[in-house]
DNA sequence: AAGTGTCTCAACCGCAGCCGC
DNA sequence: CGCGGCTGCGGTTGAGACACT
């Protein structure tokens, strides 16, 4: 019985500020004693998500690049709409993001196929939505697609496979050499001589990242953490 | 410049799986 | 073994931004 009402909505600056002190105090896994502890009137699910999908230090803004749209094409090709699974080979990319460029790109193919279709009425005989089955059977047909677009600059479709079945066989390795794998972490960390070293800290538990606090911004938020805790 | 349509993305919801008791 | 709570995932929605007329 939750007698609180909980917020919802759009989240402000100071309470991203709140969640980020919480967590980097208490770890990103206890997500409902976080929403207790912090005084955010949100649910822990609401937290996870802001930090995930929003707050979190590794995250990549911005557009896809070619090589990660790609990418997409073909995982979603092989695995169907499996977003934090495609989401774990694409570093810094969230499995929302991922999932919200699929449904852009999908109705664009859509609307392009129906173009197509009512000026070649012979191509209906594999008439299927590509936004409505979004799976392993599309294989064919979207692989070849995305094949096309095999070109331009980057690595090769190859050593994209390459570096999924390896990764699939060694414990799911990132695409790019330079990030560091955390598990169940679809997110880039950064190895620790980068500046902003504290994008690994997140899955870390207190204790362990007290050790890891050599910048001025995490201690102060962790200063504002604890004095908001003790206050 | 204003109105309208389209796109993007943050956030919510419901469900399933996991884990501890 | 069953139950309840928590977490994570996938689907969906809605508001704001942007493009077009």
């Amino acid at each position: 019985m939750e007698q609180d009402e909980h917020r919802k909505g759009p989240w402000t600056e100071q309470e991203d500020m709140i969640l980020i002190n919480f967590v980097h105090l208490f770890g990103d896994r206890r997500w409902d004693y976080i929403a207790k502890v912090s005084g955010l009137n949100r649910t822990g699910k609401s937290c996870r998500l802001r930090w995930v999908n929003y707050l979190h230090p590794g995250l990549k803004r911005g557009k896809m690049t070619p090589q990660e749209e790609r990418l997409v094409l073909e995982l979603h090709a092989k695995w169907g709409n499996r977003w934090s699974r495609i989401a774990r080979k694409l570093p810094g990319r969230t499995d929302n993001e991922i999932k919200n460029y699929w449904r852009t790109h999908m109705r664009k193919k859509a609307q392009e196929k129906k173009k197509a279709m009512s000026l070649s009425p012979l191509s209906s005989t594999r008439e299927v939505s590509f936004y409505d089955t979004g799976g392993p059977n599309m294989a064919a047909s979207e692989g070849e697609k995305s094949m096309e677009l095999e070109d331009e600059k980057g690595y090769s479709m190859d050593d994209i496979w390459k570096d999924i079945d390896m990764s699939e066989e060694n414990m799911i390795k990132p695409l790019t050499a330079n990030y560091t794998d955390l598990e169940g972490c679809n997110i880039f960390c950064p190895s620790l001589e980068n500046d902003y070293s504290w994008d690994s800290l997140w899955k870390m538990d207190e204790d362990e990242s007290k050790k890891f606090l050599p910048f001025n911004q995490s201690i102060s938020y962790f200063e504002y953490g604890t004095s908001y805790l003790t206050s």
